[in-house]
DNA sequence: TAGATGACTCACA
DNA sequence: ATGTGAGCCATCT
């Protein structure tokens, strides 16, 4: 499971977001939501999985992001060319849905 | 093995 | 629009 969700993690398209519903729908149940937020949060890699490109349904940043905050995470959206206002990213444009029947 | 936890989401006031 | 409360279920203790 967990690793499931590390390798769709990194199939993410470099210039787009997922949402943790999507993932969690990917695997297989839209209620895993939470458990796809838990594994980033227990997420032993922080820097070899991009995690930072997992939103809430609102395309709200983590809020409790646990590397270097807030700041750091839109720092690496941005960096990938992802427009993030006020704490948030536009799902409607760099929202991502991933292959229902991958991984 | 059983109980607690939470980077979510939805429904309702 | 904002706040509160309740399900959800893989992990962790």
């Amino acid at each position: 499971m967990e690793e499931r969700v590390y390798r769709l993690l990194m199939a993410i398209p470099h210039g787009r977001v997922v949402t943790y519903g999507q993932i969690a729908a990917c695997l297989g149940n839209p209620r895993l939501s939470r458990v796809v937020g838990n594994i980033l949060h227990k997420n032993p890699d922080g820097d070899r999985y991009p995690c930072y490109k997992v939103v809430d349904r609102h395309g709200c940043l983590a809020a409790h992001y646990a590397f270097g905050g807030l700041e750091a995470q839109r720092a690496r959206l941005e960096r990938e060319g992802i427009a993030v206002e006020d704490g948030r990213v536009d799902l409607g444009r760099f929202g991502w849905c991933p292959p229902p029947d991958a991984f």
